[in-house]
DNA sequence: CGCGAAACGGACCATCAGTCCGCTACAGTG
DNA sequence: CACTGTAGCGGACTGATGGTCCGTTTCGCG
């Protein structure tokens, strides 16, 4: 890649990053706002990410990134329940991070939230989870559930929740799909979210 | 209202049921297209619902009246995951029958899902019988994470499942969060679902 | 029948994703 | 360093669409 091609990537990388942080709403930022604010044309943008799903595409790369460490870094160990706990509470971290950035990908109109991101990378894990938990009647759609349970728009309806509600919401059902434990407050090793 | 009035607002919602039902996208239809198939000016169409957004949630308002029946027509009985159940299962049925309506109405930008149609009316009513079930603690997460489990772009994303898959997943779901029944078939009333 | 108001309709506007093409400047070569 | 082919640039342009405006039509009441 030619240097000022690569140079133009990262500007337009970082200013939009910038502007979806800023706003409040996905289709606030235009194209024409990104490559402004980039200062490129709107041709470069389009040229390098194809169309608006491709940037965000590629934002989201960016981003997941930190995602995909944070997964990876605290090293999983313990009960298929609790290993399920940790990915999820990571995701609504995540989604709660990249509010705007999340929302715009799973709302782009086409299948978006299963043909993007790492949807079947995650949907895959917990169906391994499940399976090893309950067996594999059903795991699949539970999985799905699970992801489901953590929509990045139902993040966004709950956003005034504090993370202990979090907590305690996601803590009861993955136990509740895992390990068929009604008890409220199946005191595991999971604690308040951490922040 | 004006008779004429009455008779576009008919011929609108018409239009737009067939429209909707024949297309594979809820994007493909467009407003303009709508008032040509009802043989009415665009205007017209505006002055009557507002937006675009009301045009559908009125089509919505419609169509819901006969998922409000089938819920209310069998009345629940039974314990509480039973009922909370059947809710289910009738709406992952209704979501089928209208597919790119309900598509369009959870995808549009804003907190669609939530603001539209009888969410809050579901929720409201699967907290109770979540409380019913388990006791107050998390049920209103819980609830979400039911609904969440039946999003339309899910059940779009799972169109290919028979109904057996989504009545076993649904299933073994819901008596997971209710009952804590880990059991994967709690051979229940359930059976196949009805068709 | 006559009239005021409600309703109509389609031209019009603004916005935006995506395209096009003449121009620029990068990087390899002699 | 000068030369040159080409990857890359940028911004004017297009097409589509949701939504508005306002002169004209039609309803329905007295």
């Amino acid at each position: 890649m030619r240097a000022d091609a690569a140079r133009n990537r990262t500007a337009v990388l970082a200013a939009a990053d910038r502007l979806f942080d800023a706003a409040t709403d996905p289709d606030q930022v235009s194209m024409d706002d990104i490559a402004a604010a980039a200062g490129v044309g709107k041709g470069t943008l389009f040229r390098r990410f194809g169309d608006r799903m491709g940037l965000l595409r590629a934002l989201y790369a960016q981003r997941g990134d930190q995602l995909r460490a944070a997964l990876t870094a605290a090293p999983p160990g313990g009960p298929p329940a609790e290993r399920a706990l940790h990915l999820l509470r990571e995701v609504v971290r995540f989604k709660r991070d990249s509010r705007v950035l999340t929302l715009a990908l799973e709302n782009a109109g086409d299948g978006s939230p299963y043909r993007t991101g790492s949807y079947e990378e995650w949907h895959v894990l917990l169906v391994a989870l499940v399976t090893e938990a309950r067996g594999p009647a059903s795991a699949d759609y539970l999985a799905h559930a699970l992801l489901a349970a953590v929509r990045s728009d139902l993040v966004e309806h709950l956003r005034d929740w504090p993370d202990a509600r979090w907590e305690a919401g996601l803590a009861t059902l993955t136990r509740a799909v895992l390990d068929g434990d009604a008890s409220p407050a199946a005191a595991g090793a999971g604690g308040p979210v951490r922040h």
